[in-house]
Order: C-alpha cells, then sequence, then structure tokens
DNA sequence: TGCGTGACTTCGT
DNA sequence: GACGAAGCCACGC
C-alpha cells in the first residue's frame, strides 16, 4: 500500500475541514495548496472519495464560483441549497460575491 | 496490461 | 480580449 497517494487526497480532506462557515473555495486554491496548481482535477476526484467523510464538497467549487460538481451530489440543487443556507448567495448554480465568501487556504493557513 | 475519462486550471496563440 | 490546447494523477473498463 502506497499512503502517499492518499495523502494527497486525505490532504484535500484536511483543507476542505477547515473551510469555515459561510465561505467557499476553488479546486485550483487547494491543489496550488498542496502544490500541484496544475492537478486542480484531482481535487475534484479526490471529493469523489468525500463521500462518509465529513468534507463539505458542497463548498468547494471551480474558479468562477460555479458549481460544477453539483452533478455528482445527490440530486439536483441540494449543493446549491446547502451553500445558499450557509448564507452564500447562489444563483443558477452561480455564486454571487464570490469575492467575499471566497476562502483561501493559502491566504489563511 | 493499456487506453480513456474526469467535481479544473493555466499557458499559448 | 477570446479561444484552443496541454497538463496533472488516479480510477474504471
Amino acid at each position: 500500500m502506497k499512503p502517499e497517494t492518499l495523502n494527497f487526497f486525505d490532504k484535500v480532506y484536511e483543507v476542505a475541514k477547515q473551510i469555515p462557515y459561510g465561505r467557499v473555495t476553488s479546486y485550483g486554491a487547494i491543489s496550488n495548496y498542496l502544490g500541484a496548481a496544475r492537478s486542480a482535477r484531482m481535487v475534484g476526484y479526490a471529493m469523489n472519495g468525500s463521500g462518509g467523510k465529513d468534507v463539505p464538497a458542497h463548498r468547494v467549487v471551480n474558479r468562477k464560483g460555479l458549481l460544477t460538481g453539483k452533478h455528482h451530489f445527490d440530486g439536483t440543487n441540494l449543493m446549491q441549497q446547502l451553500l445558499e443556507s450557509e448564507g452564500v448567495k447562489v444563483i443558477d448554480n452561480q455564486i454571487q460575491d464570490l469575492d467575499t465568501v471566497f476562502w483561501d487556504p493559502n491566504e489563511i493557513l
């Protein structure tokens, strides 16, 4: 077994769990924090394994603030509903005031 | 065993 | 300023 790969995933989970309430981040921000700015895809893939974890995948969106991963959720507007429930304005699967709710791990950590 | 796909991002033209 | 192509790593078939 090579936990090194799991380390990458685990790292993503760690960062995702640290996302404050009412804040969101992007795959690129996490991947950049991990030192793999061009591996943003893996971050999203890691979220695939977030099932069963306490990882708020709904707080992770793409660079544009678009809920691209919402298709992988339970149904349709679950992800959007969760964000709105936290005070994040989301319209048409797109986060409003992204600059305000955006949370950069590199900046905070 | 090997090829293709995927919750994205960045560089280049 | 906008569009196209490449890169990254892991998992599935």
